[in-house]
DNA sequence: TAAAGTTAGTTACATAAAGTAAGTAACTTA
DNA sequence: TAAGTTACTTACTTTATGTAACTAACTTTA
């Protein structure tokens, strides 16, 4: 019933970025690998929502999850090349939000 | 009990465009002002929702609100200096849907 | 070697947000 | 005067998110 006119892809990349908090996650994950404990820390998500956004992350092969079998076992994740590659729109929302918020 | 070590701005910029249908409503704005009924049918989202939305927007002085007294009596919704700021955001997500979508 | 600690989750339940569909109000045209 | 248009609002349902306690695997310490 509706016409949906704007550009599908363009569609989806906002869809990704208005889900909360991944567009955080991955702004998170741009200074460095981080674990699961120091991301929940870190942004103030609760740890069943970060588990439910890592994972859509990994399908979509933004971010990459290495496990490292330490003493304690450390749990890695990061981004992608295709996740690195959302870097310039945080920039500009850097950008715009210390000029006008 | 949590750490917000994220630049505060940053993040209310970020919660913004991480609410549901307000990229897209402002996206939809970027190509001229707009009415209501418009703006429904072409993104999909539903009155209420689109109302909320809209209002949000006027309060933080991305939009403003024009009542023309014509017959039938029109509004238009358009965006301030503030809300055309957030374009190149917009682009780069363009940029980045066109080659990794 | 058994108790306590650390890490990365999961589960059950409660609350908040969003969606749907029908309704309202002001006005005009046929 | 009945029907149409526009811009919403309301009541109700569904979905998403949050909280807090729990599990599982492993290690350190007493």
């Amino acid at each position: 019933m509706y016409e949906f006119e704007l550009c599908p892809r363009f569609e989806k990349a906002v869809g990704l970025l208005s889900q909360r908090w991944t567009a955080l996650i991955l702004y998170q994950l741009m200074s460095g690998p981080q674990r699961f404990c120091t991301m929940t820390e870190k942004l103030g998500v609760n740890g069943k929502t970060l588990t439910e956004r890592l994972k859509e992350l990994e399908q979509q092969e933004f971010v990459i999850r290495a496990v490292y079998p330490e003493t304690p076992v450390r749990i890695e994740y990061s981004l992608t090349e295709k996740g690195m590659a959302l870097t310039p729109i945080m920039r500009e929302i850097e950008a715009w939000s210390k000029q006008w918020m």
